[in-house]
DNA sequence: GGCCTTGGTTTTGTATACCAGACCGGATAA
DNA sequence: TTATCCGGTCTGGTATACAAAACCAAGGCC
């Protein structure tokens, strides 16, 4: 399952008992009310590892790699320089991202970015529907009222004065979370992390054809169809609908992806 | 995307010292006929990192880690002395084995094998229905019929004389293969790698299910059904009973999963 | 006797040294 | 001039040394 290493603190978590801070060990019972040196800790409980996954995977997904056919090769040593660490954390950051399908690391040659082939971009568009589709269907048994009038209010702000073609890239923001609020309302922890190791891939496809031929105002129709599924608990509806928006998105994908990849 | 190294064999793994093969260096013409020594090099291009990974995984998924409460730990400096090999590959090993969520590593305590908890394993189980659904719904419209039809002779070896229920170890072997071949006549190696991901974690608890009340012969049924929706181009009813049928076992565990998670 | 402290032990986290293969560029011979 | 060979250099793979935190247990203090 891809975990993405969390970065929220759960101290507690692991940890039920008595967690003492270094710096100021809070022993259950204080007997005086003498003044406590409070510093705060370096935050260890990230690692360098995390840290330099995190870093790395920001600026591979900043990175627009398909603008130049050549592939992107990255430096351990250099980048280990760069970050401030030594090679070790760097290398297993790159281990997961590696993992993750992000890079590959040849050796003997270097690390490389990985390009998608259009094919597998659309090959993880259709198991997005696939996932997504599950998730409308359990959001319709499982989400609260409430919860499913939340989705309602990402597109209220576009209408007739502000139209989502007007205003791309504030619309494909509030697709997305569209998209995966509604894998959360199925309540699924698993769908949600499925969904967005896919997503991770396609974001940066999506910019370049949310923009064409009015599929944003076309696309905004759907949505709020499928809203009205779920809300209305129609469980088949809901399934359908939002297989097809994204299916259809597949298909857009595929008919006029030339010259993007490959 | 989950990118699993080459499986290979693994044989020197067990061995305490894992000698490498000084490069038999092959230049690319020779020029006499003088004999030559022809040594076949030691497989260099699986690095320890991958064979370690593929060590540790096999035996986390050997382990029958459901049957104590405790969990398991994990110590990297005596596997690394198992494997012979030093801490580093074993790390990021382990790196990889956290990333796919079978282990969790915490600082300067250990690294856990993970339990999946009912209802995480009941969410893997319908996002698996999620993707077969949508792999069968492909595999209507661009398997070829001699794929198709090989999906049959995984059950031809069970019939009225040699019931699944009384071979169980066989059918359920059967039982995944199917499975997975559906997913494979999508033709979307982004679904098979995703489903692999899933089943890997959800593998150990059809042993455990799939035992009980006669599922195994109303699987098969169901199984048949599929088959012949796919086999007649049936793209909406494929994909429904796959889903169902999935989604039936997700059902049955929530139900009768008492005392096995948690 | 019980609680607190404290030091040692054990564990992972990080840094660094070294290795072999791949690549590249210049020297050299035909 | 050109093809070839050789060695320097760059890369990731591996091993190892060191650091730091968590745990544990023994001993001192009240």
């Amino acid at each position: 399952m891809p975990q993405t290493p969390d970065q929220t603190e759960e101290i507690a978590v692991v940890k039920p008992q008595i967690q003492r801070a270094p710096a100021a060990k809070s022993s259950g019972k204080v007997s005086k009310a003498a003044p406590e040196l409070v510093v705060g800790r370096f935050a260890p409980e990230q690692t360098f590892k995390t840290r330099a996954y995190e870093a790395l995977k920001r600026a591979i997904l900043e990175m627009d790699i398909y603008s130049s056919a050549e592939p992107t090769w990255i430096d351990e040593r250099q980048l280990s320089e760069q970050l401030g660490v030594s090679r070790t954390p760097v290398r297993e950051a790159i281990v997961m991202l590696e993992h993750e399908g992000l890079v590959k690391s040849v050796a003997r040659k270097g690390v490389m970015v990985l390009k998608k082939t259009r094919r597998e971009v659309i090959d993880m568009i259709q198991a997005w529907a696939a996932l997504e589709s599950m998730a409308a269907r359990l959001a319709t048994m499982h989400a609260s009222d409430e919860a499913i009038a939340g989705l309602r209010k990402l597109f209220d702000a576009f209408n007739e004065g502000h139209k989502p073609a007007d205003h791309l890239n504030e619309y494909s923001t509030a697709n997305i979370q569209f998209h995966q609020s509604i894998v959360k309302l199925s309540g699924s922890q698993v769908l949600v992390d499925m969904t967005e190791q896919v997503l991770l891939h396609v974001r940066g496809i999506r910019k370049l054809t949310i923009g064409r031929d009015d599929r944003a105002s076309r696309s905004i129709v759907d949505h709020l169809a499928i809203i009205d599924a779920i809300q209305k608990r129609d469980t088949e509806l809901a399934a359908k609908l939002s297989r097809d928006h994204t299916l259809g998105l597949a298909d857009y994908v595929e008919a006029h992806s030339e010259g993007i990849f490959d």
